[in-house]
DNA sequence: AATTTTCGTGGAAGCGCTTCCAAAAATTCC
DNA sequence: GGAATTTTTGGAAGCGCTTCCACGAAAATT
């Protein structure tokens, strides 16, 4: 049996209020007894029990995320963010990946009660309209990544304006057949996008061919895959002269696939049609991919620290925070005249961030 | 405040042991009664808390992961198959990244004692021998994943052979003259798939030459890196007539970096040098690298299986399994002979997994 | 020197459960 | 119909801690 506070308050000969006061760092206590107690502790490798402590003190020093079942690049690198201010700040995290939509709201149910744990946090699913409602007061500090709803703080990307922007970017380019290959338009980043992208056809005045728009409709990743954008581009490439001289697709990962697709028929990117993802996935650096750089870890940075705010005093109003992608030029959108060509006839594939405002 | 169980069973007009064996699916309780306090339980959106079900009955229905700070694609694999198991049996997935190596000796000692967790997943972290020793029973079941000792269960892969397989199929590809692009020799695997490469060149009766072999001396994720990849490819290119015709690199992430430092210098892959990686990492599959897989999904599934086993039954023998990496062909390795080209000079980027045993 | 204030400390109560034992209720048996 | 079983049930004790109140000793004040 590992020691307790009993054991340790005996063999140190002080009460075990004593013991609690030096493990939770309270000032009241003399030097000497401190370091007689410590010095015990550490003999018998006493741990205070963190069940114990969180049942008796109702703080639990851990915070929960609520992640999609499917783990991306996007949501590592967001957690990778979080995970490194909760270890220094001596909190655990603890992971839920839900794995069905249905089962977000049960799960909200049970963890957004008092004592389970001291913070939430929700990446990227739908808060359940049902449960927004009736989550009153007297309940865990939740902060929202990647998706939004008045009630919480949502920390999110600007899908819209940086769909416009890529856009853009393809029409300052020269292009004018431009396409949109997008995700399933269930998805709310998707139809953002797609917003963002009829936007910036129009106010460059460039009228929208219908057939120059296509979405997946495939449920899995809500159609964010590599598969989907191999699919989709066939179909684009299948278009014969009516075909785009640029697409802006809605994801790296559906980008990869569309440039699949590409070199198999023998269409050159950007020669033929020039491609800009959205992302800025490892992958896209790898393949020279154009595209949206989404700032994750500065996301989850921001979000763990909005939520310890929040859970220091509750009553902070929602704060709805958004962060702007930036431009990332590489490869697949050059212009071609613009090209520096080696001798042997490849090219270094160079980065060109592009700091947005 | 939310419900407490004696809440419930003041409502429900039963004593609280009666609740209590509702919500632990005892079966002496008749279906009224139990229907009676799941009706009034549910109203009242009562749901036990975890800790002081833990505090009370020394379970905690929450296993603990160790995993180096640093997240690759590698750990996401193995975690996304472990939560997977977690969440149908309503376990908990609690994340520690350890920062630094110095760390996870009183990480461990501190999540070790009975009480915190019910079992342990440590992976790809040296277990310290100190401790090792020391861990004697009465404690928390540990299984190592990717990483061994011989008085835990381990499940690893076998490195060695998986360096020599793909060693040999550069060999069987024609090439005499390979190298082998290394990571920091300072981790396991790195060491061990050195030996693995040096085997199959001795077997092949292929002389060693000093100038082939290269390593990284990077502690920056072990050298597994893209930069690291990228570098020391730039150094066999250095080497001019004496520069290899093909090279076994250590992971995809370094060939990645490899295959940009041979684009840059207009190296062709294959034709000039072929490149073998090791992992099968998603990026993998889209630059078209030859690599060995890893069963990541596998090595996770059976070591939470082995994990649970452990928690039902403390006294198992340490079991040690392993697992052998598959070679997956793609184009860097095609045999150029072999290729098929298609009117636009491209080829299809095809997968061949051939299966070892 | 007597009084007040401060500091350090001990330990009871209570956090919300599980588990056990004893007792009540229902069922079976003779 | 009553005793013997079996099935359900109630609730005290205890899990390991925090927190608060109370108390004695030391320091400061008068």
């Amino acid at each position: 049996m590992p020691p307790t506070i009993y054991d340790i308050a005996k063999k140190a000969k002080v009460g075990i209020g004593t013991v609690s006061r030096v493990f939770n760092n309270h000032p009241s206590v003399s030097k000497e007894t401190r370091n007689r107690v410590l010095h015990f502790a550490n003999r018998m490798n006493y741990h205070p029990h963190p069940y114990a402590r969180g049942l008796a003190s109702k703080r639990t020093n851990s915070i929960l995320a609520v992640i999609p079942y499917f783990t991306t690049f996007f949501f590592i690198e967001i957690l990778q963010a979080v995970q490194a201010i909760l270890a220094e700040s001596n909190y655990d995290l603890i992971l839920h990946g839900v794995t069905h939509p249905e089962h977000v709201e049960g799960m909200l149910r049970k963890n957004t009660v008092r004592g389970r744990v001291d913070g939430m946090l929700f990446l990227s699913l739908k808060m359940p309209k049902k449960f927004a409602h009736e989550y009153v007061n007297s309940h865990v500090p939740v902060v929202l990544v990647d998706t939004y709803h008045p009630d919480f703080d949502s920390f999110t990307v600007e899908n819209v304006k940086g769909a416009s922007i890529a856009t853009k970017h393809l029409i300052s380019l020269g292009h004018r057949r431009i396409g949109i290959l997008n995700a399933n338009l269930e998805s709310t980043p998707a139809q953002e996008r797609l917003q963002g992208f009829k936007s910036a056809l129009k106010e460059a005045q460039i009228p929208m061919e219908q057939c120059l728009i296509k979405h997946s409709t495939s449920v899995r990743l809500d159609g964010f895959t590599h598969e989907d954008g191999y699919g989709l581009m066939k179909q684009f490439l299948a278009l014969g002269t009516k075909k785009p001289t640029a697409i802006f697709v809605t994801s790296d990962i559906q980008a990869s696939g569309a440039l699949q697709a590409m070199e198999e028929t023998g269409i050159r990117c950007p020669e033929d049609i020039a491609l800009i993802g959205f992302d800025d996935i490892e992958l896209a650096r790898h393949i020279g991919l154009t595209t949206m750089r989404q700032p994750m870890s500065e996301m989850g940075t921001l979000a763990v620290q909005r939520l310890f705010e929040r859970m220091k005093n509750e009553k902070l109003e929602p704060i709805f925070r958004t962060f702007l992608p930036t431009l990332v030029v590489r490869r697949t959108s050059e212009l071609i005249s613009s090209r520096e060509v080696n001798q042997q006839g490849t090219r270094p594939i160079r980065t060109v961030v592009q700091t947005t405002n």
